[in-house]
DNA sequence: AAAAAAG
């Protein structure tokens, strides 16, 4: 049972140092007579404050936390490569950030150590990633397109400089994910990417490395300095308040102690503080797309000097309707163009609107799909109970009962329960509570203080019970997640895939199970089909249900098969999909590697307006 | 049809 908790924290106070990375060589090695390229020939500056005043040191200090290389940054002289703002211009600067002391700017908060249980508890979560990490081996992988940069193995294969490097240690990363060991290196080499991947896969660390390496070693020294205007450097988007701040939490991990500064900025929050952090300086911007347009339009951003541009979740995005608002921040402000930027597009699929956001927004990009990691492991157990609709309380009671009786209702194991509607997700909670059940709720008509707070006591496990809308569906990594519940099935197999994937996350098990009735009738044989394909036991009513074939359940994954997509650039029979054939692409690619797993296409999925 | 996102 090395899968528990508690023995992943006995495990990490033992072996404090951490692994060693895969790089093979000396952990024990001191960094410190390693010099960033950016901050040579900078005075050494006085040692760094102690990171937790009075407190305990955290485990991450130990890995090497407090030497030298760290010294610098701190010193008098902050090694200033044309970043704008820090000064705060005198505005609110002095009494901002009281708790900073020193001169006026405050202090970085470790994003590692400190903050107790949460984010250590993460940090095992990761290590646990060491474990079952052989799990990830079985993902197929695909690229196409021009001179494809090869994949790497290993992070120490990569150059992303000391102090990310040391980042990726205090993760305690130890190896990188496919969709990492194929986007890095392209990323790296200054291509654009259209990446079929969803998150969990390591998408987050897959183009936050290459943002922060590239902002470390460029010269920015011509960008503006506005007085009430900021210029970012990089620009991250993605579709929910949740799923940005969650980026932000990660992008700060990667970037810490480089002087690389993330901000996020999302709706429903005051938008004042934001520009307070905004004035304070920004490298790299993370946004929902609503708060961006508002901030453009008031002029407190400026998008002229972005060099890396990453959407993330863009399926997500287009079908929330934020098309409009996306080329509005992309093709109509100030946004250098494709080309002059590099752009980076995650989608978990490829339909035909994400391929024309791909033409639009990128130059000759590679594609890479990376196979769902939610149904081509076998980490997740999927099961599908026949439930009516007045039974399924009922039903969901036995299950947690079930679960209690086990003990595992605790920081190890949380339930995610999917319903359909804000309403429904409102009643089931309430429901819940009177019945004993520590739950909370999230969804789109609760406030966004509401929605993090129940995010959060969720997390720690004060409520190991969220009732959650598909707002909760895509990205958003929760550990210890151990079981999701379909309450209500989604309409799309893709959400159905997403909303499982919140468990069996970083290379752990997890258990799902979804309540199918009369109404779910469009998704029995996308449902089958799917668990089929992950060699899951399918129930033989389903397969009954399924062989009767209703039409629906659109079926937006082309292709099918483990990938959520495939390169429409090496598609023969593409014009075949209506859309002309665009051939902006001249079929003359190299490599690729295309075509080794073909035989993961199934034989044409049964759509709906065959 | 519902959900999400700008207020």
């Amino acid at each position: 049972m090395r899968n528990s908790w508690a023995d992943s924290v006995e495990n990490t106070a033992t072996d404090n140092v951490g692994p060693s990375g895969g790089s093979g060589a000396s952990a024990s090695t001191r960094r410190s007579s390693y010099v960033p390229p950016h901050l040579r020939n900078k005075p050494m500056g006085a040692e760094p404050p102690a990171p937790s005043p009075g407190g305990p040191p955290s485990g991450n200090d130990r890995s090497g936390f407090n030497g030298p290389t760290s010294g610098s940054r701190w010193g008098g002289s902050r090694p200033d490569y044309g970043r704008q703002g820090y000064s705060g211009g005198g505005r609110s600067g002095g009494g901002w950030g009281g708790r900073g002391g020193g001169w006026g700017r405050e202090r970085e908060v470790n994003p590692f150590g400190n903050d107790a249980d949460v984010d250590l508890e993460q940090s095992f979560d990761q290590e646990n990633t060491g474990i079952n990490f052989d799990a990830y081996e079985d993902i197929p992988v695909e690229t196409s397109g021009e001179n494809v940069p090869p994949p790497v193995n290993t992070f120490a294969e990569i150059d992303l400089g000391e102090a990310v490097n040391l980042n990726i240690r205090r993760c305690k990363y130890v190896k990188p994910t496919p969709v990492q060991r194929y986007a890095i290196p392209i990323s790296l080499a200054g291509r654009d990417l259209m990446a079929c991947a969803q998150t969990g896969s390591g998408k987050t660390a897959a183009f936050c490395f290459p943002i922060i390496s590239g902002i470390m070693r460029g010269d920015f020294s011509q960008r503006p300095r506005g007085v009430r205007t900021v210029f970012p450097l990089a620009l991250i988007l993605s579709p929910t308040r949740e799923l940005s701040m969650q980026i932000h939490e990660e992008a700060k991990k990667f970037s810490y102690q480089t002087g690389v500064r993330v901000v996020v900025a999302y709706g429903g929050a005051p938008i004042n503080q934001q520009l307070r952090e905004l004035e304070r300086g920004v490298d790299i911007l993370v946004a929902t797309p609503g708060r961006l347009v508002d901030l453009l339009e008031r002029a407190k951003v400026s998008l002229q000097m972005i060099r890396y541009l990453a959407l993330d979740e863009a399926d997500r995005m287009l079908d929330m309707g934020f098309e409009p608002q996306i080329r509005r921040i992309v093709e109509q402000m100030d946004m250098p163009r494709p080309g002059e930027r590099q752009t980076m597009l995650f989608s978990a699929t490829f339909p035909k609107e994400i391929q024309r956001l791909a033409s639009d927004f990128l130059a000759n990009y590679i594609f890479l799909a990376v196979g769902r990691v939610g149904s081509s492991t076998d980490l997740i157990l999927q099961r599908v109970e026949y439930v009516h609709d007045g039974d399924k309380r009922s039903h969901l009671m036995d299950l947690l009962h079930a679960q209690m009786a086990n003990g595992v209702h605790s920081k190890q194991a949380l339930t995610l329960v999917f319903v359909e509607t804000k309403k429904g997700a409102d009643a089931l909670e309430h429901w819940l509570c009177i019945n004993g059940f520590p739950a909370t709720a999230i969804h789109g008509d609760r406030t966004q203080q509401e929605r993090e707070q129940a995010l959060r006591t969720f997390k720690r496990g004060d409520t190991p019970i969220l009732v959650a809308t598909d707002v909760a569906a895509r990205g958003l990594d929760i550990p210890h997640v151990s079981h999701v519940i379909n309450f209500d099935l989604p309409n799309d197999i893709d959400d159905y895939v997403h909303r499982i994937g919140r468990t069996g996350r970083a290379g752990k098990s997890g258990l799902a199970t979804a309540f199918f009735n009369e109404g779910n009738l469009s998704m029995a044989k996308p449902l089958a089909d799917l668990m089929q394909e992950a060699n899951q036991e399918v129930p033989e009513w389903l397969t009954r249900y399924a062989s009767r074939s209703y039409g629906g359940g659109r079926n937006k994954r082309s292709g099918g098969g483990r990938f959520g997509g495939r390169d429409f650039r090496r598609d023969s029979s593409y014009s075949r999909s209506g859309g002309g054939g665009v051939s902006y692409y001249d079929g003359g690619n190299s490599s690729g590697g295309y075509g080794n797993y073909s035989g993961g296409y199934g034989p044409g999925v049964t759509s709906a307006w065959d």
